[in-house]
DNA sequence: TCCAACTGCTTGCATATTGCAACTGGTTGA
DNA sequence: TCAACCAGTTGCAATATGCAAGCAGTTGGA
């Protein structure tokens, strides 16, 4: 697997493991919004993964170590996919990245209230965020008190969805 | 709204401009190594990239508005690529990026220590770059004094060159 | 016990993108 | 005049992506 690389630099590096058009939004859905079967990540996907391309995905992540997976106990078919470490901290890269999709593209309100409150929040929400990552991925019991950090993102999509039906 | 894209989230759309092997490379390269012609993207290239894919990316970049091309009084057939502010602010990304390759993956001793220095340096120092960057860019005067953080990124990468040859 | 719905994928095939090498038409400086 | 330099383009093979369908099981309810 591991073959020849294109250079020793660190950003080349990153780019031949998550640049496509898909791992970093499969790693998104996992962090964002807690998927962790393969059917769940398929399914609700706004972008509409296919499923040969997830599982090519996940086989590569998997391989470089970004996320693992686990037996379902209460399905023998099923699989749970947890990130790493090493997947948690790729959180400041969705933020940096979303923060500036935000503010240069034609981003909808709804899914783009997550990216303002990240940015607003900045490094000291995405630490708490990693940590709370860590309890729901490692089972790393969280530090920091106060509301979740995961809920206040989620409450914030659905109140904005909320406001849309109303008009 | 949103025609054409797969959906409206800031990350999607961030991974639709620029989520492929090569055109975080080119802009690294126009960022780091300053090469602002044609000849100079594709020749100095640590990961060799070929002329019809970087004529390719160059195409997408402008068309996304993240640099522009100019004459070169110089030379009648030469252009000048230029960041714009919203590629200028890409740099956050790059350093994520590359911060995140430096802890995890095979990186190069020589092409890490900017890594290393941007990680360490934190979003003060990036602040200060993107500040150097709308001078060599846009034109506009930096206000940060002090040694410009460019050349000592240049300059790091180059002592670790030279005391790799020592040995 | 039977069966529909669900599970994580795989397969086949068409289309799109990438990568390589050669080539183009023009410019520049000695 | 001419070799070196300039920004690309072209043709073609290899690879990746996208879509629809299918597969071998597992589960839960009647």
């Amino acid at each position: 697997m591991t073959e020849g690389h294109r250079s020793g630099c660190p950003i080349n590096l990153s780019l031949e493991v998550l640049g496509d058009r898909w791992s970093l939004i499969v790693i998104r859905d996992i962090i964002f919004g807690n998927r962790r079967h393969f059917r769940d990540l398929m399914a609700h996907s706004q972008e509409g993964i296919a499923s040969n391309i997830l599982a090519a995905r996940l086989k590569t992540l998997l391989a470089a170590g970004i996320i693992t997976r686990a037996d379902d106990p209460t399905h023998k078919q099923k699989g749970i996919y947890s990130l790493t470490e090493q997947g948690i901290e790729l959180l400041p890269v969705l933020a940096q990245l979303s923060s500036w999709g935000y503010k240069y593209l034609p981003v909808s309100e709804e899914l783009g209230i997550r990216a303002k409150l990240l940015a607003d929040g900045g490094p000291k929400l995405w630490a708490e965020f990693m940590d709370e990552l860590r309890e729901m991925h490692l089972g790393v019991k969280r530090k920091h008190k106060g509301p979740s950090v995961f809920a206040k993102l989620r409450a914030a999509y659905e109140a904005v969805l909320a406001k849309q039906k109303k008009k």
